[in-house]
RNA sequence: GCCGGUGUGGCGGAACUGGCAGACGCGCUUGACUCAAAAUCAAGUUCUCGCAAGGGAGUGGGGGUUCGAGUCCCUUCACCGGCACCA
């Protein structure tokens, strides 16, 4: 009587058996290599989606397979657990937002369970516990200790929706990352981290990076913004020779410059202008300036709009007055808030030029001979290269030398030199949010801002607040908010601001490897033990966000002496998203697939032999109903054969004897082949779904065995089959390798080698191609040299009348492969 | 505009090092089993001409290198993503 194939009750009785025996825990074993297997942790949402699934099953396979091959595997789980959903629960249904959150984790890790993943739940962190949250504080100031976190009033990102400031990072578009809102600007005195300090080796050591996706590197690369160039002084004689620098990639083009413009929130526009004629119309667009967004103001087409200050600035080399413009186009915050004009050599200061009817003046002059100098200015400007003109002692240079040339010639006459710019901007870390790590500060009357002292950690989130999504809820805490001073013991006030979630976020593999320390966040003989991240897993919405602010963590705690490593992920995975009906699943399109269901349906082996079999891992996954059936038929088909053949595995198992027949020796050259197929496409290439689609071609070979076939070949092939399907499946693996008659866990075997030798076929078909064209196949001894395969064609029946009475020009021959005759 | 990625059957995808394009799966067609259906097993399935044997075309388009190109080079188009009045 056959027993069928049910995945409900064998997969919760092994993840029960696993389970009791610890099989997951990380063995430290300093004798074996280490494997730091590391998937973006969730955040507990409510519920798992097949985004979740999909990750997970990836890492989960890669964690498998390396504990087979005998490596120490670190493969741990947390939650991501800070942020503004638990909050805006709170507010609609009134529940404290850890209860909200905790709940969810609860049964997030119970989904979790159901799936089989090989977490090492003894390590598991979860950000929003204090003994999580007292070492992201005690972080904090280390990053204060160092200088690299600061206080500063700035006009920053502001989302009405969520109430907080964001960090430009978290502005897509001009929106909320969060909730898509429209942000605005607002004056306000926030925390930052000093990321700017750190762009530079953020930038040079992508480079380090072989194992990261060269999307996510472009994509840090353009985030970063890296400009070289120069800083020039322009003075100001009306302001006593006030300076005014200007930054500018192209100094070669100095001596075209007609004209010069600052941002209109820039510093010394208002006495510019003080007593000018212009001065309230400037003062009017500077007010019209602060209002507008800044998506309206810098959007490409945008329309150029400025207006004379009445003020002129005194060139550095040549002395000529240039008038001084504020216009929308410039930024405050990029480069020094100023840029001189060189219409005839810049297609933006072209356009501005001609509208406001400012000169233009040639510097460069085209190489190309065919294009006159007098042409330049008059329909487009020439932004290409060329050598100098009109430019003083730099005639005839050509331009590219005349970058340095110039930008030398002004360091030593103390009037600039050559300068960096960069796009990236400073973090800003404050929220004004509640469900966040408070921010270890103390502001006292006395001593200005006072760091709370480690040893008082952590700074524990009040619970007396009143969250209504309209105020801070900490500055409703009055026993939160009013405390003394640490340094003088006066009365002070606590910061009432809590870090941005990405902070939490930005150190939490680091925790992995020591999760359990109260001394410390972590220790250092631990954290180098299993740094870096050998494999990384996670969406690419994070390649800018998480993945640079974690680069930037690693960095400065390499500084501080924490670790030994300068880039935390060797190697990232970056996986596409899951799709239905080729577009992302939401609620609002109502194509969501529900993993539970799913799991309930056709259980976990099913949904995780789907996922990995769908796609190759970065590309998007497209949710088929009979893609799924497919793959639930396919561990039908393997239940069926194992189970109509498990009566081989009693008594004594017969040793493969593959020399009996043909079809002995196919079965056990597929079985090595499998096997080889199989290591490298789930332990190196990471194409799990070509792994499948060997193992499935394996199967059907073994459906093609003959009844009278040798037994022992077929044995050995089954054993291989369940073992290359344990890190895929680990449930059905595990029952069938039961039922085969072993004791020991499936995944507790050595992952199996092949034998080289095993895979040399006997007879190999070769293509005869006549001039690149294939022609016709023939069967040939494996193993004949150039000569012989070439005779042994040349002698072929069919070969020779499809070459007729033609001259052979040339033979080209590849063994085991092909050979080309060139005939004409 | 700059940078990066992707283009292969009806569909998801394979071809890793230049060597039989379309593995594996989905879908579809046919057969076996069955009173019948489902399930299962077996065969077929790029397009096209042909009864067939056998031709021809074919990896977004055009060109090139090579005995041989999905793969390498040049060029061009489409789509996706990042950055963008960035000085």
């Amino acid at each position: 009587m056959a027993r069928p194939y049910e995945p409900a009750s064998l997969e919760q009785k092994w993840q029960k058996r696993w389970k009791e025996e610890q099989q997951h825990k990380t063995r430290e074993d300093h004798a074996k290599p280490k494997f730091y297997c590391l998937e973006q942790f969730p955040y507990p949402s409510g519920r798992l989606h097949m985004g979740h699934m999909r990750v997970y099953s990836i890492g989960d396979i890669i964690a498998r397979l390396k504990r087979m091959k005998g490596y120490q595997v670190l493969h741990p789980m947390g939650w991501d657990a800070f942020g503004l959903p638990a909050e805006n629960a709170a507010v609609k249904y009134g529940a404290a937002p850890s209860k909200w959150t905790y709940e969810n984790i609860a049964y997030m890790k119970q989904q979790l369970e159901r799936v089989g993943f090989s977490f090492d739940w003894s390590r598991e962190v979860t950000t929003c516990s204090p003994e999580y949250y007292k070492w992201t504080q005690w972080l904090f100031l280390t990053f204060y200790e160092r200088g690299l976190a600061y206080r500063k009033k700035a006009s920053v990102n502001w989302c009405p929706e969520c109430s907080t400031v964001l960090a430009n990072e978290q502005v897509i578009d001009g929106l909320c990352w969060r909730c898509d809102s429209e942000v605005t600007k607002k004056d306000l005195e926030q925390w930052f981290f000093r990321i700017t300090d750190y762009a530079e080796r953020l930038l040079k050591d992508l480079d380090n990076l072989p194992g990261w996706p060269e999307k996510v590197r472009t994509m840090q690369r353009n985030w970063i913004g890296k400009s070289e160039g120069a800083n020039i002084t322009f003075t100001i004689p009306e302001l006593d020779d006030e300076p005014v620098n200007v930054f500018t990639t192209r100094p070669d083009t100095l001596y075209g410059v007609t004209y010069m413009v600052l941002a209109p929130e820039h510093p010394l526009v208002p006495r510019l202008i003080e007593g000018k004629p212009q001065a309230a119309e400037v003062r009017d667009f500077m007010e019209r300036m602060k209002k507008e967004s800044d998506i309206a103001r810098t959007s490409a087409d945008a329309e150029k709009v400025g207006y004379f200050t009445g003020a002129y600035a005194k060139h550095p080399l040549t002395g000529d007055q240039i008038p001084i413009w504020v216009a929308n186009y410039v930024l405050l915050d990029y480069g020094t808030g100023a840029v001189m004009g060189v219409p005839a050599h810049d297609e933006r200061d072209f356009a501005f030029a001609r509208k406001y009817n400012l000169p233009i003046k040639a510097v460069i002059n085209p190489l190309d001979e065919n294009f006159l100098v007098e042409e330049i200015g008059v329909d487009s400007p020439y932004t290409d290269d060329g050598t100098l003109i009109h430019s003083g002692p730099f005639d005839g240079l050509p331009n590219r030398e005349a970058i340095k040339a110039i930008a030398d010639h002004l360091q030593k006459l103390g009037k600039g030199g050559p300068a960096v710019s960069y796009r990236l901007r400073d973090w800003l870390v404050s929220r004004q949010r509640y469900w966040g790590a408070p921010i270890p500060i103390i502001y006292c009357d006395n001593c200005g801002i006072v760091p709370v002292p480690k040893d008082q950690l952590p700074v524990l989130l009040p619970e007396d607040v009143v969250i209504d999504g309209k105020r801070n809820p900490l500055t409703t805490s009055e026993s939160f908010v009013s405390t003394t001073c640490p340094a003088c013991g006066g009365k002070a006030r606590r910061e009432t601001d809590t870090m941005d979630t990405f902070i939490d976020s930005s150190w939490y593999y680091l925790r992995y490897t020591d999760a359990a320390n109260d001394q410390l966040p972590f220790d250092k003989e631990k954290v180098d033990k299993w740094l870096q991240v050998d494999e990384y897993i996670g969406g690419v919405e994070h390649a800018i966000l998480h993945l640079l602010y974690s680069r930037f963590f690693t960095k400065v705690l390499y500084d501080a002496g924490m670790l030994s490593y300068e880039e935390p992920f060797r190697s990232l995975l970056t996986q596409g998203m899951v799709l239905k009906d080729g577009a992302k699943m939401s609620k609002s399109k109502g194509n969501v697939v529900s993993p539970d269901e799913m799991i309930e349906k056709y259980g976990a082996d099913t949904v995780r032999l789907f996922i990995l079999f769908a796609a190759p891992p970065e590309r998007d996954l497209d949710w088929t109903d009979t893609g799924v059936e497919g793959s639930h038929r396919f561990l039908h088909r393997v239940w069926r054969f194992v189970e109509g053949n498990a009566a081989l595995f009693k008594g004594d198992v017969p040793a493969p004897r593959p020399d009996q027949s043909a079809a002995a020796k196919e079965l056990y050259r597929m079985t090595h082949f499998a096997t080889k197929k199989v290591t490298e496409d789930i332990g190196e290439r990471y194409t799990f779904n070509t792994a499948i689609s060997t193992i499935m071609e394996m199967v059907n070979k073994m459906y093609a065995y003959p009844e009278d076939a040798d037994r022992g070949t077929l044995a050995f092939a089954i054993e291989r089959l369940l073992l290359l399907m344990a890190p895929i499946t680990p449930h059905i693996a595990e029952e069938l390798w039961e039922m085969i008659g072993k004791t020991e866990s499936v995944h507790k075997q050595s992952w199996p080698d092949y034998d080289p030798a095993a895979l040399v076929q006997d007879e190999v078909e070769i293509v005869i191609q006549i001039n690149g064209k294939v022609r016709d196949k023939l069967i040939v001894p494996n193993g004949l040299s150039k000569d012989e395969l070439a005779a042994l064609v040349a002698d072929h029946e069919r070969t020779k009348a499809l070459v007729q009475d033609k001259t052979v020009r040339k033979v080209i021959a590849v063994p085991g492969k092909l050979v080309n005759l060139v005939v004409g």
